[in-house]
RNA sequence: GGGGGCAUAGCUCAGCUGGUUAGAGCACCUGCCUUACAAGCAGGGGGUCAUAGGUUCGAGUCCUAUUGUCCCCACCA
């Protein structure tokens, strides 16, 4: 690496108090200011059991990018970091210590090992990682500013009880997602299905009257021994006369009924279905409505119990093959077919999930779901990008109760006591030893709750809430929420409707959702495929700034975007720009007093280069309000390389060598100030290397991060003297491809004469002409008569270039002649526009403008061809 | 089964409410070490914007259908 550039990265101390900076993994910080409007980000903390990779860069990095900007903007604006998602943040520390101590589940006891993990959980308490620093972010301070010792824990016990206490809190028996290994409960978005290869085993149940078989088929005949029924659909003529029949459960020789339900496909296997309430979501329904018996086979581990008969004990795949060996031996097995079918899998451990019942606690979703769809159709709430909205209104729409209780030991262990004496639960902010009702001493609920029960109530448990805080006013509600799509369900709607219902207004009006990163073949990073990235070997490499930059451009919200290392070189070679464009201001101004402020008087060139930045300090603005990040920065890196660099300072060298001091300080001043303001655009993006060089610049303020923001300057704009150089330097992008197409060596100069109506802007830039376009002088005249020189013609003039050793007619006249066909095609095109008569009546007047004004440009190169073809 | 995304240059992607000749980076070709920068400069080639219709003075952009592809939700024992 450049070592200069190096030299960047590694910003140096500034002077004075420079806020919310990160120098030498330092952070200094802004004071929050009352009397400044609040510009609050919701900051996820990340998930320590996954791989750090550059997925979370992309959250961060939007995030950043927003506060720096508003920043500047003059708000008071920070990120709201998440203190309590205690169970992902806290889980593998946990686990580490535990280990560290020789401590194992197996080795201690379950109750043990409880006591000690929740030791361990409560002093590490569900903090904020190291990892965040790595993009330099403000969120090192913010988390000692809002770290809450308890104080998200008393807001999730207040939240619980208050919504216990209106109902919307219950506990019951449900039918839930249990995974035997983690031995929890698990919501249903916490289930991943995966398509199979199974067995499909084809059973034979005997009528209880002796008249015969009824045959069915599952996919899980363990579960047979918790058989209550055996459906069919009642509108079935083969079993019509069957219904109400019944039918002995084989093995466990149990009669039990034929009932004909609804749920049942008629044209699906038999057309038959046997009833497991306990071990079947759907059959639990088909159970409920024709009040049937559940009867559990299996334990919480996925063995069989008692139930089971001769089975008890088994683990459940053990038992199938007895039960199916059992079956195939009494007769009663028809056949075994190989199917495909979605087994449900635990997100974390991926075991197969057992529907089981089992008494949870449930959040009641209706009556809160609905505010929360109001917000967002209503606008309240805005979604970026918009069609994330349908995604919402449908999860939002079709909710079913949310089940909160995990069996898992870390997080917030449910506020719930229970009195063996006369059977009360009570549900309470403090902690409870007896019973208020009987005296008798109390049991504590063992299990925790969902970790997205406590996340839901980040927006405000963070700032203090449930006491009325200062932060609390100041900051809620938040303003925007940056995340990526694929937790809409989990976190984003439920903050809404917590947000809502706890404090009756909603948590943020904005929520902007980025893509996720994938690797360079499109795939979803993952400890699995092993193919994450690690940000912080890629900022070894090439830099913060880079991998920012990377992660912004050419992206759009909502879309997903692919990782190279070829980008992030792509993007550090822009920073490599902006450091060499720094060291030719360097050379050029250092020794000399140059402040930074525009000079009185402007030339055409530096009007162009402030008029441009003018107008791409606007744009950018109205990007970024629209939250089109990726738009906003192409701009400012294409007037940066493209406008600035290219082209403002190589005419500039001009001036700084001609020996004309007063046009030499003139330029020097106009490329800080330039280059200055440009930083600060560039600032949100990229602020190391923005910093690092602005400090080293002539500036006013104290540091670029707090410089405000730049705004569009009437006075700066001069769109007529844009226009007027652009014919210039389309006269010399027009000398230089006449060149290149005719193999001159640059060394070979030629004169250069200039046929316009319109000499000021080409004489005022002879100069610069002859330096860019490789020519021994200029001259700028009204009509020449130089026939046989090489022509070259522009919308603004037409030059003759006189090299009569090297000029092939023919082929001179070959390209004027297809030049001339373009030039004419394109003003055939234009005219037929303007004649088009419904065209002039019903295009709006702008337009009509521009192509108005583009037939006579076309008009005026046509006429120069023809005049230059005749010459010839 | 329900919903959604995507399809634009060889590759990765931009393209805002429809409006001059569709852009960028990388890759490719040609010529240059022009004192900020060879990780660079100058020039160049390369796209019937998936397909078929429709709306419109005008469609990459809006509508309909089709094909391909990815994702989310639900899930048939």
């Amino acid at each position: 690496m450049n070592t200069d550039l190096a030299k960047a990265y590694e910003p140096q101390e500034v002077e004075g108090r420079i806020y919310d900076f990160w120098l030498k993994g330092r952070y200094f910080h802004a004071q929050v200011d009352p009397k400044k409007t609040p510009y609050t980000i919701m900051m996820p903390p990340p998930n320590v059991t996954d791989q750090l990779h550059v997925g979370h860069a992309m959250n961060m990095t939007t995030q950043d990018v927003l506060i720096r900007w508003k920043r500047m903007q003059g708000y008071s604006a920070l990120w709201l970091p998440g203190t309590d998602h205690a169970a992902l943040a806290t889980e593998v520390k946990i686990v580490e210590a535990l280990r560290k101590e020789g401590l194992t589940k197996e080795g201690m006891g379950r109750e043990k090992y409880m006591e000690r993990a929740w030791q361990w959980n409560e002093k590490y308490g569900g903090r904020i990682t190291e990892q965040l620093k790595l993009l330099g972010s403000s969120a090192d301070w913010e988390r000692q500013r809002f770290t809450l010792d308890d104080g998200c824990s008393r807001a999730v016990r207040h939240v619980f009880v208050k919504l216990y206490e209106k109902g919307l809190i219950y506990r019951g028996e449900r039918m839930i997602n249990w995974c035997p290994h983690c031995r929890t409960a698990l919501s249903d978005a916490e289930v991943e299905f995966e398509e199979k290869e199974g067995s499909f085993w084809h059973l034979r149940y005997p009528l209880a009257d002796g008249s015969g078989y009824i045959e069915l088929a599952t996919t899980r005949p363990e579960t047979m021994l918790g058989d209550t029924a055996v459906a069919v659909h009642p509108e079935d003529e083969r079993y019509r006369h069957l219904v109400g029949k019944n039918v002995i459960l084989p093995l466990v020789n149990r009669e039990i009924p034929i009932v004909a339900d609804e749920y049942v496909e008629m044209d699906f296997g038999t057309g038959v279905v046997k009833i497991t309430p306990a071990h079947d979501p759907n059959d639990f329904l088909v159970g409920q409505r024709h009040n049937l018996p559940v009867i559990t086979v299996m334990d919480e581990g996925g063995v069989i119990n008692e139930n089971g008969g001769k089975y008890a004990g088994m683990p459940g795949l053990e038992a199938r093959r007895q039960i199916v060996q059992d079956l195939d031996e009494a007769g009663l097995l028809i056949k075994v077919e190989q199917i495909k079918h979605n087994v449900g899998a635990c997100q974390r451990c991926h075991t197969v999930v057992e529907p089981r019942v089992s008494t949870q606690w449930f959040v009641k979703m209706e009556s809160m779901a609905k505010p929360a769809i109001a917000a967002v159709r209503e606008k309240k709430i805005r979604i970026i990008p918009e069609r994330m909205e349908k995604v919402y209104y449908n999860w939002m729409e079709n909710i079913k109760d949310w089940c909160i209780s995990r069996q898992i030991w870390w997080g917030h262990q449910i506020p719930a006591w229970y009195c063996d004496g006369c059977g009360e639960t009570f549900v309470s902010e403090e902690d409870l030893t007896v019973c208020p009702k009987c005296g008798k001493p109390l049991r504590r609920d063992e299990d925790t709750l969902d970790t997205w029960f406590s996340s839901a109530l980040w927006p405000f448990s963070t700032l203090g809430w449930p006491e009325d805080t200062e932060d609390l006013r100041y900051f809620y509600p938040t303003n925007t929420l940056v995340t990526a799509y694929d937790i809409i369900f989990f976190w984003v709607a439920r903050m809404i409707f917590s947000g809502i219902e706890q404090m009756g207004e909603i948590p943020f009006d904005t929520v902007l959702f980025h893509g996720l990163v994938r690797d360079a073949q499109g795939r979803k990073m993952s400890k699995s495929l092993g193919n994450g990235v690690d940000p912080v070997e890629v900022i070894d490499k090439y830099g913060a700034d880079a991998l920012r930059l990377t992660i912004i451009t050419g992206t759009s919200p909502g879309n997903d975007t692919r990782y190279s290392d070829e980008k992030v070189a792509a993007s550090r070679n822009f920073a490599n720009k902006i450091w060499n464009a720094a060291r030719f201001l360097h050379m050029n101004i250092d020794g000399k007093d140059v402040p930074c402020r525009l000079p009185k008087t402007l030339t055409l060139e530096d009007k162009w280069i402030v008029s441009k930045f003018n107008r791409v300090a606007r744009d950018m603005t109205e990007n970024l309000e629209k939250f089109e990040l990726g738009v906003a920065v192409q701009k400012v890196y294409d007037f940066l390389w493209g406008d600035f660099c290219d082209w403002y300072i190589e005419l500039a060298k001009l001036r700084l060598t001609g020996g004309d001091e007063a046009s030499a300080q003139g330029v020097r001043q106009v490329l800080v100030w330039v280059m200055s303001s440009t930083l600060k655009l560039l600032h949100p993006f990229m602020p190391f290397i923005t910093e690092e060089i602005w400090q080293s610049l002539p500036h006013e303020g104290e540091a670029l991060m707090i410089a405000p923001w730049p705004e569009f300057d009437p006075a700066l704009d001069f769109p007529m003297e844009e226009a007027e150089l652009e014919k210039v330097m389309e006269l010399i992008t027009a000398v230089r491809t006449r060149r290149a197409e005719m193999n001159v060596p640059p060394a070979r100069k030629a004169h250069l004469y200039v046929e316009t109506g319109a000499p000021k802007a080409f004489l005022e830039e002879a100069g610069a002409i002859a330096r860019l376009a490789y020519c021994a002088g200029v001259e700028v005249g009204e009509s020449f008569d130089l026939p046989g020189a090489v022509t070259v013609v522009t919308s603004g003039c037409r030059a003759y270039l006189p090299m009569d050793d090297l000029i092939d007619r023919a082929a001179e006249r070959a390209r004027l002649e297809k030049e001339l066909a373009s030039a004419q095609k394109q003003l055939d095109t234009v005219k037929s526009k303007l004649g088009n008569e419904t065209f002039m009546s019903k295009a709006p007047e702008k337009v009509i403008a521009g192509v108005r004004q583009n037939g006579e440009k076309l008009e005026e190169q046509v006429r120069r061809i023809q005049e230059a073809l005749a010459a010839l």
